[in-house]
DNA sequence: TGTACATCAGTGAACGCGCGTTCACTGATGTAC
DNA sequence: TGTACATCAGTGAACGCGCGTTCACTGATGTAC
């Protein structure tokens, strides 16, 4: 643990984040399919076979893609919710979905790689479960605030019982046990919105739909936070909450 | 035009229906960026070359697949809504998206070539873009008929300039000008849901969130249902519409 | 401070593999008279 | 009905390519006395 030793270990932890960097460069270039460990080295200037002192198989480095990825846009749409006034839930989830949609476009490949279709051969390994669950576990404390904060009108029909058996292991999972059941499906449904409509605009499906897709999408999450019950519901999100 | 040529283009034809067959296979079981001439020949017991007579290159092959995909897609979603009664349109819209799920967790590998993240490298010619409008065109009809039938309650909130815009554009591309740009818009949006948790189950993003995910499925498209506004609003669309 | 040794980064060659596509070819199937 | 010819399906070899991974190796960097 001397001085010495830390220095080779930073150079080391630079040259990894230095791979990482040309990775992502070709992943945006290639698709993650077609990232391939000899490109990257020639990206380096290094010979192949160098790479393996820093990540021990294709996959490997694929995985570190993957939580940085996850990574990257948890932090993203926290910035983005916090930029929102404290107490305004509504508010707060609004700017959220945009700062995820705002970094879905600055980072299609990655997008690709964590919420498009798998890649062939590749199975995730349990490190990436931990970075994955960051973005709902955000949009649906979000809602929890509001709940708790009396912001969101929840409709108490008496849902059936194998509706409250999904919420009550979605409410394990996530520890949001202390949510109603109606609201924290509504939220779920409101999450997979949110990604349905991101994946729709990056994968092309609404090419020529809309004159201004950005436009659409706020009106879309303003439905969505309509859904979910907050006041003020059913109208479009064009009051920019930055 | 004699039989004897019409018998030669017969066996043509059917051995083009198996090399799609056995493409698809492949597709199954190794991704579309990983689909190979060469393997799809070992299949057939032909050499790779003799594909050329059939496909003048492997794109044309994977053009192929996605027509069919599409294909197959909307013939499932049409079918779907046909069980429905004619002149129930929510049990229509329903009973459609119920059928999209299936079709979906039917035909994973054909789902994501369609909805997934983009191959690399593959450029989608024109030929696709009619088959891919055919399951949006299908809902939005629905919707349409739903509201020439009376059967939605749209509020008649004063919409901004930007979003009349988008309904506008939205309305001159599928044709469905008889329809208020605010339900348009809020039908493009439930269209969105609609594919957002498809791709999240499919993908493997709700693994463990839900006792049993087609329940969750039921109750969100019952809230989308209700999000268009047909009565029956947020209500889960637990009765089967079969 | 100086020297012997251990650790580590990166090299270069090689392995066996599968890929898309081309080309000249052999036979079989269909056509025209 | 029979024969000469054209069309077409499929063969087999070859092209040049990139891939992940292994292994024995050279030097440079750091460590211990």
């Amino acid at each position: 643990m001397s001085a010495t030793r830390t220095a080779r270990e930073r150079v080391r932890a630079e040259l990894i984040i230095e791979i990482k960097a040309i990775a992502h460069r070709h992943l945006a270039a290639s698709g993650a399919a077609a990232l391939s460990l000899r490109a990257v080295a020639r990206g380096l200037g290094m010979v192949p076979s160098a790479l393996y002192r820093y990540f021990p198989s294709r996959d490997d480095l694929l995985t570190a893609l993957i939580v940085d990825a996850y990574a990257s846009l948890g932090a993203a749409a926290e910035a983005g919710a916090a930029r929102a006034p404290a107490d305004d839930h509504r508010a707060r989830l609004i700017a959220c979905c945009r700062a995820i949609r705002a970094w879905a476009r600055e980072h299609p490949s990655e997008y690709g790689l964590i919420h498009g279709s798998a890649v062939p051969g590749y199975e995730a390994p349990n490190d990436t479960v931990v970075p994955a669950g960051r973005v709902p576990l955000l949009v649906l404390s979000i809602v929890r605030d509001g709940w708790l904060a009396g912001q969101i009108a929840v409709p108490d029909a008496t849902l059936p019982a194998d509706l409250l058996d999904n919420a009550a292991v979605l409410a394990e999972a996530t520890g949001m046990t202390d949510v109603p059941p109606s609201l924290l499906l509504r939220a779920a449904t409101a999450y997979t919105q949110l990604f349905g409509a991101i994946s729709l605009e990056l994968f092309g499906h609404l090419r020529g739909a809309f004159a201004e897709e950005e436009v659409f999408f706020d009106h879309s999450i303003g439905l969505l936070a309509g859904l979910i019950g907050f006041a003020g519901a059913f109208e479009a999100a064009t009051a920019d909450p930055h």
